[in-house]
DNA sequence: GCCCCAAAAAATGAATACACTTTAGTGTCT
DNA sequence: AGACACTAAAGTGTATTCATTTTTTGGGGC
């Protein structure tokens, strides 16, 4: 595994010095970033369904205490992707190749609830936000996907947040972590960024109407058509 | 604050012993025991929105170490319910005053798609475990009420479980742990069980018929009539 | 009085220490 | 050989300790 690398401070532990192979200078917190890797090593299904998840291994081969890894499981088991019962080792849960895609399933769900509770609640400034991000993207410029990768985060997170419902934020917010993690693994195609793009001009639009049912509607649409960009393999 | 009761081992802790009432003998860890006490606080008001919660102090009332304090407030954190910046102290979010409406908001989005699923999955086995569950809860006679309560539980957590979707399964078991609690802190009134009671059997009955859309409408119509037996005040 | 800054106090994140449990061995008896 | 019992190793849950950061507090300076 690797040996973490960030976050240099605090540190009278790190008996031989296996790690810490450069640090840029960094924000969260040990948790965090023990949290990220874990995660990661599941999706890519470096650590199968079933696998044992040991505190002590973990730190060890990550280079921290065991305290922040115990604390990243415990995050992974709230996430539910990780089971454990008392006094007995973490197991990463059975099932869990089918994880993104049923965190897609979910997203179909929610998203398109939330966007109809936003349109209706949106307030005026986060929608000028939100338009003067989509001008900013510029499609076909130098460098545009990224921007349009960021107009779609902003997009549908700033939907959850007007949703008006703390925990579907929340849970969409949960979703979106996954999706992100899931893109750092491997990026979309150019053209699922071309078509998304359009999908979201058109939300947006729902938004600035205050339509409710369009809003809804085409968010479904947008995630029923990412989601079959990738029939196979690993989704969304 | 209490001084926790339970787990009366591991003790080199408890310098002045203001705590410790008495311990029938235990299951959970003693994270899930701080866990509820932080929550009961919150939902009951005792902790207002904006309250700030301080590990150390929550240790020192609650009787246990810091540790077991910081990873309940990660799990309260996970849900949302509690805020915290980086080495900052964790804060009730504002709006939490609204947690459980919004909670049965969430619900009403979750459970009848998670019916709907079901209708279609649910096995044989778990099925007849329900019918004998519901017949066994026999309406009018000593303490249904409570063999009602348990029915409805199993009920709503099968559906769940045979959804098909372990993100979906988990969001919903989570709306029903705050649930559970609320209903510890005030139970339902009579007449709700009783028509709550006519309705699970209805979703029972699509769900045996393999029936998705009546299995949502019913578990829909479900919430909202349960949604509407307390239009104000503390809700579900 | 109000503002700004330094030092003290309090709180956090993480490491370490330790009691108790589970798991893996190992050896014996049948 | 296979089942059982007992022991050692590994792992978990929590307490405790420590370095760092945030918050509070106690003065000057204006």
């Amino acid at each position: 595994m690797k040996p973490l690398a960030k976050l240099a401070k605090r540190s009278p532990a790190d008996p031989d010095a296996v790690l810490r192979p450069a640090a840029p200078a960094e924000a969260g917190s040990r948790v965090d970033e023990v949290y990220r890797q874990i995660l990661a090593q599941i999706i890519r299904g470096e650590l199968a369904s079933g696998a044992e998840l040991k505190s002590t291994q973990l730190a060890a081969s990550l280079g921290v205490s065991r305290t922040p890894v115990v604390q990243a499981l415990a995050r992974l088991i709230a996430d539910g992707i990780v089971t454990q019962r008392m006094n007995m080792r973490a197991v990463v849960r059975p099932g869990a190749e089918n994880w993104l895609i049923e965190v897609h399933e979910l997203r179909l769900l929610l998203e398109p609830a939330a966007a109809a509770r936003a349109a209706e609640r949106i307030t005026e400034p986060a929608l000028r936000q939100l338009e003067q991000q989509a001008a900013a993207v510029a499609p076909q410029t130098e460098g545009w996907t990224k921007r349009a990768r960021e107009f779609d985060f902003a997009l549908h997170l700033s939907i959850a947040d007007h949703a008006g419902n703390q925990p579907m934020r929340d849970a969409i917010y949960k979703c979106w972590h996954y999706k992100q993690l899931s893109y750092e693994l491997g990026p979309d195609r150019p053209t699922s960024i071309v078509r998304g793009y359009e999908e979201h001009l058109t939300i947006l639009e729902a938004l600035k109407a205050g339509d409710a049912a369009t809003a809804s509607a085409a968010m479904e649409l947008h995630l029923r058509l990412a989601g079959s960009y990738r029939p196979e393999g690993r989704v969304v």
